[in-house]
DNA sequence: CCGACATGTTGACAGTGTACACATCGATGC
DNA sequence: GCATCGATGTGTACACTGTCAACATGTCGG
């Protein structure tokens, strides 16, 4: 009986909870840390109660302890897709510092379209409406940091709210838009990469206007 | 026996096909009318195989004497929807036929966003990707539409490809994400449009540059 | 008229989410 | 030290899903 316990705790966790690991140590995170894994590899069709409870080493309805649903420990999964997202976003960001802020857009937006074509199915979680609120509204998010960008485009003094949401849109629009067009329907890696210059290109032409 | 044949034969088909019903008829199209009234009204997790055929009143089986899998069936609903909101678009371009080249785009990405938010169920197979190719090539894609207009734009005598698909794709690219971030994230009606308006002024900044 | 073929049904199997009753373990009060 | 209690995990069951093999039925060509 304890073998189950020992095959899946010792692969994770149990170094990070202090001593040796409770019923499982914190499922929670571990459910969330196999299916991003899962979601990775089989994509959102993979990422199922079953197999994740089963990556875990655990019965399926032991996830019920932790997520009133299924659908909301995608939901948790999706939000940790999006924290990995933005970290590589900030990460690109910090190596862009001092530019202009039209540069530093076009940096968060090739970071953003890269991530979706890096991990393709992971990016699928990432675009999914989000069921359940954030955990925690104050952690590294990209609408905000997209947001504070525009803010520097805005002529000093006075911010038209209109027009920075306006800005905002065209960007995350063209970006996600662009993301999932190429990673669906243009596999080459060559005209992927013409395409998002030649978008980007002109998204900066109307982000100006 | 009859009694199923004739309550689900009676609201379809049946004067298409010449006398009166085969074994259903012609169940092919019925599955896929099916398919689109479900996702219409359920979404795409209420496409099943079963209901569809149940809504047919046919046994699930059946479905696998016209379509390979499901997932087949599916993407011919997904198809179908397409083909729905071609119509849209061709139909409002006609009353805007005359107009420059970069008006009737910007009716074309009203028109997409529109369809979108008005069926925003039946847009998610629309945005599928396409496992199967089309029955027939031939017919209104948007696709080439868009390309139609955008050659428009080009000057005269020479066509640079590059530049060509570079605005294509500014264009669906921004429309997809722009439909795809109204409807799941900006429920206000009113918002919606304030936004639409923004993003579509700028694009076309940018698809004339 | 009758066989061949297209089409539809039945029943089964594996896999899914989820709820309920039960088991087990850690901590906490006495 | 011991009992109890709450948190956590298990087992089992139900309704649902896609899909297949075996069988039934209806239509058309010879």
């Amino acid at each position: 009986m304890s073998d189950r316990r020992e095959t899946s705790a010792a692969s994770r966790g149990r170094a990070s909870a202090g001593r040796a690991a409770y019923h499982h140590g914190s499922l929670r995170e571990a459910l969330i840390d196999a299916g991003e894994q899962l979601a990775r590899s089989d994509g959102l069709d993979g990422v199922t109660v079953r197999r994740i409870a089963a990556a875990c080493g655990v019965s399926a309805a032991a996830v019920y302890r932790h997520f009133p649903s299924g659908d909301h420990l995608i939901a948790a999964v999706a939000q940790r897709a999006r924290e990995i997202m933005a970290r590589d976003m900030f990460a690109r960001l910090d190596t862009a510092a001092g530019k202009p802020a039209i540069d530093r857009l076009r940096e968060v937006g090739e970071s953003y379209i890269a991530f979706a074509l890096a991990e393709p199915r992971l990016f699928s979680l990432v675009s999914m409406p989000m069921t359940t609120p954030p955990d925690r509204l104050d952690d590294p998010n990209a609408a905000d940091l997209v947001r504070n960008i525009v803010l520097e485009l805005e002529p000093p003094g006075e911010v038209d709210e209109v027009r920075v949401a306006g800005r905002m849109m065209l960007a995350q629009s063209s970006a996600h838009g662009l993301a999932l067009i190429l990673r669906d329907f243009v596999p080459d890696p060559q005209v992927r990469e013409m395409l998002i210059a030649g978008v980007l290109d002109r998204v900066g032409v109307g982000l100006e206007a």
